[in-house]
RNA sequence: GCCUGGGUAGCUUAGCGGUAAAGCGCGUCCUUGGUAAGGACGAGACCCCGGAUUCAAAUUCCGGCCUAGGCUCCA
């Protein structure tokens, strides 16, 4: 018999017998280690414990202290609801159940559920994990698989397609509930100590939109009950910072039905932060050398036309009607920008042109997809576009990635970077997507920012680095992005005159540092949970008098704080409860005035961390607010180090 | 666009065939307070919009709009 040799994790070899399990491996290793065994990981892949190895393979064996056991009690616990869901509704047709990153779903059909249902399957599961029935694998004979869906053309279609080389074919079994499946699975479902169902939702078939719907229930488990609260506690709290939420108690934004979907109307404390977002990136442009421009919502389809908007976006364009002629909404600033470059004309001295402004565009979503300020139908761009010549390609692009980390980091905020490089439908030569994708790898390695490459993901008209923030619930929004185009400047016809008294073509550059600011807007409103750093908070200061008494020289200090946003507590409460609002709504400072600090001519100052100290002067606090300010600090410093 | 929930006062929600409720907010008054919600009274609702059933509809049914989650999209 031939061996095979199995490379464990800490780079040790073991030579074992063809044909061995990675639970005879686990044996091998060591009695303890071989009883732990959940599943193993075989080049990558979860598999069943009884899987053999047929080749030099790495191995990685999976014990209930491994991260993977997560997985594979989820996926048992797939299947423990799919025997409660056929225990309830014995109809039900079940077709896939994989487990995800923080729980499981299975797709069904052919019943219809309601959030009561989930109830009284989860309480059915219940019954079953206390039952404590061993799962085990089974190997049916391909037609006898065949035989068992003979009702169900999902499972037949995945006999025919993902297990169309296996005979005989796995099952799992617990009690008299079976499921076709490659495992692996923990050993019965008593292992599973926190199990709930968390939500109903829909899918496709093979996840297409041409095919059936069916049917997606939601859920989680956990080893413990402790851990299944615990997840259910942070996903509680996940909820309470949705931007969506905090903007309705800060009054920042709000999306009203009569003015209409996916256009996010902001109420003056948004406007304050909006405005703060605007100089900070205006600022940061002006000193990398663009030049601010503006152009209209709207315009005539004829540019739309020249720019291929109009044959690759026109679903997605609010078009107008006027005098019988056709207007379109801007989805996109860059041809507004490209016409302005083509007004004029440039040398190769002149080049890189830039040119930035806070553009409004206007996409017709899917109406399904529209969500709070992360997905909307109007949003505002901080949007940039270079033209460059070619040799410059990689400097711009390496400036931008700069400012982008800048820009980042003055947030403090947490991204992924993907680079997407050539679609399979594109425009462009081989040479210089080559070219520019290379250019794009080397000013990340340059930067040593880690990435993904997401193959044919980029643009038809050029690849792109795209810089992406998760949201409060885990979901992922593309923010910045620095793109190339190589189609544009064709399109427009754009020319620079070179040093051989040629005419050349430029290369455009799209990026933005925030990508839109209302997606921006979400994230920094979840990441700071309401509580903006000092430079960004709608309400900087709010005075809290003791008594009405202390009014007039509350505005006295208000005036004194003429530079800040400074609110006057006028309401007639006692002072625990002008704190207790003022807290509520995340103001970064309160200063508290009674008779003693109106008597010594001082404050008392107190923070949203609630820290608090009294008999400050007023000019020390003022200094420290302008550095702070200034420096765009993320956290309330002032009484930190008192 | 698709599926499943949901839409009741400014906000958060209860009510689910028979006189529209509560808390917060708002107004007036009392209280002038010293560190995380003092008290009383009051105003405020085309119960999302059409249609149907019924003696009677916020409540049941049908259609639409909006919204949440997911799916599918996402130059």
């Amino acid at each position: 018999m031939s061996t095979v040799t199995v490379t464990l994790p800490d780079g040790s070899t073991l030579s074992m017998d063809e044909g061995s399990t990675v639970e005879d491996v686990a044996y091998e290793i060591g009695p303890g280690l071989g009883s732990d065994t959940v599943a193993g990981v075989v080049d990558g892949d979860l598999v069943d414990k009884h899987t053999p190895l047929t080749g030099d393979v790495e191995l990685v064996i999976v014990t209930p202290q491994s991260d993977e056991y997560l997985d594979v009690l989820r996926h048992s616990a797939a299947h423990v609801f799919a025997q409660a869901l056929q225990r309830e509704f014995p109809e039900a047709t079940l077709t896939i159940g994989p487990w995800t990153d923080d729980g499981f779903y299975y797709d069904i059909t052919g019943v219809d559920l309601d959030e009561d249902d989930l109830e009284d399957i989860e309480a059915e599961a219940e019954r079953i994990i206390e039952a404590d029935y061993d799962i085990v694998r089974e190997e049916v004979p391909r037609q006898g698989a065949f035989d068992r869906y003979d009702d169900n053309r999902f499972k037949q279609e995945i006999l025919e397609t993902e297990a169309a080389d296996e005979d005989p074919v796995s099952f799992y079994q617990q009690d008299d509930f079976y499921d076709l499946c490659q495992g692996p699975h923990i050993e019965s479902t008593g292992e599973i100590g926190g199990f709930a169902l968390l939500e109903i939702s829909a899918s496709y078939w093979r996840g297409d939109e041409d095919n059936e719907t069916l049917t997606r229930v939601y859920g989680t488990a956990f080893p413990t009950k402790d851990d299944l609260e615990e997840y259910l506690e942070m996903r509680q709290r996940a909820q309470e910072r949705d931007h969506r939420k905090i903007g309705q108690e800060m009054d920042l934004f709000s999306i009203d039905d009569t003015t209409g979907p996916g256009l996010p109307l902001y109420e003056p404390n948004g406007k304050k932060i909006l405005n703060e977002l605007s100089d900070y990136v205006g600022q940061l442009n002006r000193d990398a050398g663009y030049d601010e421009i503006e152009t209209p919502h709207v315009f005539r389809t004829e540019l739309w036309k020249k720019s291929g908007h109009y044959d690759n976006y026109v679903d997605d364009m609010f078009l107008l009607d006027v005098n019988d002629e056709e207007y379109g909404l801007k989805p996109m600033n860059c041809p507004g920008h490209a016409t302005i470059f083509d007004q004029s004309s440039w040398s190769y001295r002149d080049l890189p042109v830039r040119y930035f402004e806070d553009g409004k565009v206007y996409r017709k979503e899917q109406r399904g997809e529209l969500s709070g300020l992360s997905r909307t139908w109007a949003f505002t761009i901080d949007d940039g576009h270079l033209f460059v010549r070619p040799d410059q390609i990689e400097q711009e692009v390496l400036a931008t990635v700069d400012i982008i980390l800048d820009t980042l980091d003055t947030f403090n905020l947490d991204y992924t970077v993907q680079l997407a490089t050539r679609p399979e439908k594109s425009v462009g030569g081989d040479e210089i997507w080559e070219k520019a994708e290379d250019q794009l790898k080397s000013v990340l390695d340059e930067q040593e920012i880690d990435y993904e490459v997401e193959e044919g993901d980029g643009a038809f008209y050029g690849p792109k680095i795209d810089f992406a923030f998760e949201d409060a619930l885990g979901r992922n929004w593309d923010g910045p992005t620095v793109q190339l185009d190589f189609n544009m400047p064709e399109r427009f016809d754009l020319t620079y005159t070179g040093e051989d008294n040629e005419d050349h073509r430029p290369v455009m550059i799209h990026r933005a540092l925030y990508g839109s600011y209302e997606r921006f807007f979400m994230v920094l409103t979840e990441h700071y949970n309401g509580k903006f750093p000092p430079w960004l908070a709608p309400e900087q200061i709010r005075i809290l008098p003791v008594s009405d008494d202390n009014i007039p020289y509350c505005e006295q200090l208000q005036e004194a704080l003429g530079d800040y946003r400074v609110e006057i507590e006028d309401r007639s409460w006692t002072v625990a409860k002008k704190i207790q609002v003022a807290h509520d709504d995340r103001v970064p400072y309160m200063l508290i005035i009674g008779d003693d600090e109106e008597d010594a001519g001082t404050i008392s100052v107190r923070d949203r961390m609630e820290r608090e100290e009294k008999a400050i002067d007023i000019d020390e606090f003022a200094d420290h607010l302008e550095t702070e300010v200034a420096q765009q600090r993320t956290a309330v410093t002032f009484l930190a180090g008192r």
